[in-house]
DNA sequence: TTTTGACTTGTCAATATTTGTCTAATTTAA
DNA sequence: TTAAATTAGACAAATATTGACAAGTCAAAA
C-alpha cells in the first residue's frame, strides 16, 4: 500500500473530509488530495502534522512515507534486489562503524 | 562503500587521473572530484559516462549509484530495517500486479 | 626551497525542480 | 438537479541542483 493509498484509508476511518485534514495540516484541499492520489510528494512536516491531524503514530507514517518515496525511486529499475542487498550491506557497515 | 569510494578505487586500480576520466565525461575536474568525495551526487548520464569511461559494467555502476542514493535518504533514521522490509513489501505487490 | 602537477574547496550564476495556491473542472451523494 | 467534495491544470514563487571558475592544499620532483 502507497503512502497515499495509506493516508486515505486512514482518513476515511475516521469520516474526515479532505478539506478538515488539510485546514488542520494548514494546506490547501488540492495539495492533501494530490499526495494522498500519489502526484505529489508531501514534506517531512507535513507527514508530521497529518499524523497529529488523523491522531497516528508520527513515527510508524513516516515510516510509510518514507518507504514510500525510495519504492518511487527504485519501482523502474530492473535489479531491484541487487540494489536493495547493497543498501543493506552498506547500512550495515555504516551502522558497525558506531561501535 | 559508497559510490564515490567505488569509482575512485576503480580510477585507482587504472591508474588513470581525474582530469583524463573528469575529461571524457565532459565535465570539470572538481566536480568528479566531488563526486568520488561524496559531496556531489551524480547524475545518471554521468554515471553512465563514467561506467564508459572507467571500462565498467554500466548496470553495476548504476546498481551502486542508486544504492549510495537511498543509503544516503535513510542512514539517519531510526527504523531503517523496518523501512527496508516496508519497501520490499511494496515492491513485492507492484511486482506481482504484474502478472 | 621553488616549482609542478594532482587534487580539493568555496562560491556563484544559471538552470531545473518543487512548492503551494488559485481557478475551473469533475465526481459524488442527497 | 443541486450542492458539496474532490480533482486537474496552470502558474508564480521558493528551493535545490548544476557546472564552472578561481583559489587553495599537498606531495614530490627539480
Amino acid at each position: 500500500m502507497t503512502f497515499g493509498e495509506h493516508i486515505r484509508k486512514l482518513r476515511e476511518q475516521k469520516q474526515l473530509l479532505l478539506r478538515e485534514v488539510a485546514s488542520q495540516m494548514h494546506i490547501d484541499t488540492a495539495l492533501l488530495s494530490k499526495i494522498e492520489r500519489g502526484t505529489r510528494i508531501a514534506r517531512k512536516e507535513q507527514v508530521e502534522a497529518l499524523a497529529i491531524a488523523l491522531n497516528e503514530n508520527k513515527n510508524d507514517l513516516l515510516n510509510v512515507w518514507m518507504a514510500d518515496k525510495i519504492v518511487d525511486m527504485i519501482k523502474d529499475e530492473n535489479s531491484i534486489t541487487e540494489i536493495l542487498n547493497l543498501v543493506k550491506e552498506n547500512i550495515k557497515k555504516l551502522t558497525n562503524q558506531n561501535e
